[in-house]
DNA sequence: ATCTTCTTGTGCTACCTTTCACAAGCGAGA
DNA sequence: TCTCGCTTGTGAAAGGTAGCACAAGAAGAT
């Protein structure tokens, strides 16, 4: 497996799991790659070439065993242990995340949440107490935290997200609009709402543009 | 310009564009390709390809003039007019979203939120009071709403979609953990914290185990 | 006015990703 | 047991994206 996967083959593969845990709550035995490739908006030869990098787990002329594909993406992906997180940033976007239930579920323990602001610390959000920035290091090294969500204003993401990988984060979760500079080593991963919406709206605009053309 | 302008690089154009916002408030008058690939994670020859898709607006020998290029990425964009947008659904994320003061900045206009729970409904949150998801077609119709973003739980996504697009939505931002099914004409953007983390968590597995494989 | 230095804009090339098309293989039914 | 229908797995082709390398051109120094 010494192969290198591309970013979107990892993110389509993501979405075939979200897909085949469904299936598989509502008890479906198998699928065919038709059947996923429709609903994760991709094609069945996508899907098929995807799967093919880590071997072969369909049956010809019949399809995947939903609860064995699913168990496959799981190992594959890394997600058949849990994950220790941590927020940075307790703020809008910081407590939205610690009330969503949803991360335990899927194997993610947010086990710590930090913030610069002195009224914040101490208050227990779903079952995490704030903690000052302070105390990051010793507590990444202590509770063995692997992943950092970074949910501070953008002038403090560069500076937490360093300190955060040299307490032992080794990927990011980046929600600050900035691009932060880390080793190559360390995964980070970017979301910002301002981004997809103006990519939204170049769409929409170009869209317009190019029925004018054709008048 | 009727060129076919991918994703990927709409993308990076609305980094360059957020880069650029930042320099021209620091009254910086001049930047070069190679600064803004730095500051954006790309490459020079690639933010000048980039740009060279809709024209030259730089000097050789000195670089691009910053007010200018932000101007010029702004129409390209779509971003001289402001967009008016719809929350739907309104329970961690979306009073996370509508409590995001950046929004009204950077040229969109929250106008309206929904959400099906009854005790919801008449609260105000930031200046938007919360409506019953019946009002949504009138609603989108009278204020003339372009933008959707889909903050129901994963059950309702796919049905209060599909009415927003009926209603007169061209764009979808959906943070539902689902793959909406809607006219191609119309534009969809996906936001997932959990298919984002688990991309980390690939990332960070597959790295140790091809650590492993040198040894 | 000329030379030097620097950076853009772009054709060409290399690489990577997706799609196509079909042989191989499995199961059901006669 | 044999045949038929269906779906996988995959080599080959197509299509697209990113990087290289350099001519063209602008600004400032001499």
């Amino acid at each position: 497996m010494a192969r290198k996967i591309s970013d979107s083959t990892v993110r389509r593969l993501s979405r075939y799991l979200r897909r085949l845990r469904n299936l598989d709550r509502q008890e479906v035995k198998v699928v065919s790659s038709r059947e996923l490739a429709e609903s994760t908006g991709t094609t069945a030869a996508q899907v098929r070439k995807d799967l093919s990098h880590f071997g072969s787990f369909g049956k010809r002329g019949h399809g995947y065993a939903v609860p064995e594909l699913r168990v496959r993406l799981e190992e594959i992906l890394g997600l058949t242990r849990r994950w220790r997180v941590a927020v940075l940033g307790v703020g809008k976007i910081g407590s939205a995340l610690l009330g969503y239930g949803f991360f335990a579920q899927r194997g993610f323990d947010v086990v710590a949440a930090f913030d610069s602001d002195r009224t914040k610390i101490g208050w227990e959000l779903s079952g995490v107490r704030v903690q000052p920035l302070s105390e990051l290091e010793p507590t990444f090294v202590d509770r063995e935290i692997s992943i950092a969500i970074i949910a501070t204003p953008v002038e403090a993401a560069q500076e937490v997200a360093t300190r955060a990988v040299r307490a032992g984060a080794r990927a990011i979760l980046n929600f600050a609009p900035i691009k932060l500079h880390l080793s190559p080593d360390v995964a980070v991963r970017e979301m910002d709402v301002t981004l997809e919406l103006e990519g939204l709206c170049y769409m929409v605009t170009a869209a317009g543009s190019a029925a004018e053309d054709i008048e």
